[in-house]
DNA sequence: ATGACTGGAGTTTCCAGA
């Protein structure tokens, strides 16, 4: 079973990108992020014979997820946990999809620290924790993928030092990441590559920062126990960061044994 | 040339992204 996650920095720009990469890879599963378009059509894939399920809006934000199987139910924003919250109804979506449970997850860019919006970040992740505990068990075959906007760990960034306290890399959002994680949850890069350094899923545009490996590790794969032992390989896709007209995010490709 | 951001909304500029 092949997972792959891919924030897309637009639908539209990125489509011909996204149709190849599903030709190449063949995923079982296409989770995109920042989609940034309230409709996204569906003939394409199904002529490749997926399904696709989609919650965005109009120009911002964006969740999908794009299925060889169909899912028997959906989960959209925080629904589960009574919060009616606009923002988070484009931002996480997930199926069930026979035992397993797959979610696609955009967390809030929260720039700048210490802002409404940056605390707005901070609960959102811990309500995503709220989130599994009201529905499932740690037991349970779960994939959260997406953008989690949060480098977990040092190696996670390419200068701790410069980046400490900057969006994306604080203490506050990385005990609020490893929170949810302690819920039952495995990074899968980590479980496949606990030490190994320089690997990033996202790229400034600016200052040349992919041909530099300026990156973050922001993109992740976060699966329970039973996933993490069926984990066969995870990398991430440079060739398609290297592609012209690029998403800055690069997808996040995992395999499983079935 | 040792280098230059992108996308969307909606208008010719601003904002968010990370």
């Amino acid at each position: 079973m092949k997972v792959i996650t891919w924030n897309v920095n637009s639908y539209n720009i990125r489509k011909s990108q996204i149709l190849t990469l599903i030709s190449e890879k063949s995923p079982d599963f296409l989770l995109l992020q920042e989609t940034k378009t309230d409709k996204l059509e569906e003939s394409p894939y199904r002529n490749l014979g997926y399904k696709v399920y989609h919650a965005g809006g109009k120009g911002r934000n964006g969740v999908a997820i794009i299925s060889k199987r169909e899912a028997e139910k959906l989960f959209i924003g925080f629904e589960a946990i009574g919060e009616e919250d606009p923002q988070a109804k484009e931002r996480i979506l997930g199926g069930k999809f026979g035992e397993l449970y797959i979610f696609s997850i955009y967390v809030p860019n929260g720039s700048p620290v210490g802002s409404d919006y940056f605390f707005y970040k901070i609960q959102f992740i811990y309500k995503l924790r709220e989130m599994l505990e009201k529905l499932f068990t740690p037991e349970d075959l779960i994939v959260l993928g997406g953008d989690f906007n949060v480098a977990p760990e040092p190696e996670d960034v390419y200068d701790p030092i410069l980046l400490e306290g900057q969006i994306c890399f604080n203490e506050r959002e990385r005990k609020a990441f490893k929170y949810l994680l302690e819920w039952g949850l495995y990074d899968a890069l980590r479980v496949k590559y606990p030490n190994k350094k320089g690997v990033f899923t996202w790229w400034d545009y600016q200052f040349s920062a992919f041909k530099k490996n300026l990156g973050m590790r922001l993109d992740h794969l976060l699966i329970t126990k039973p996933l993490s032992e069926r984990l066969r390989e995870i990398e991430v896709d440079l060739k398609t960061r290297g592609l012209p007209k690029p998403s800055d995010h690069a997808p996040v490709i995992a395999d499983f044994l079935d």
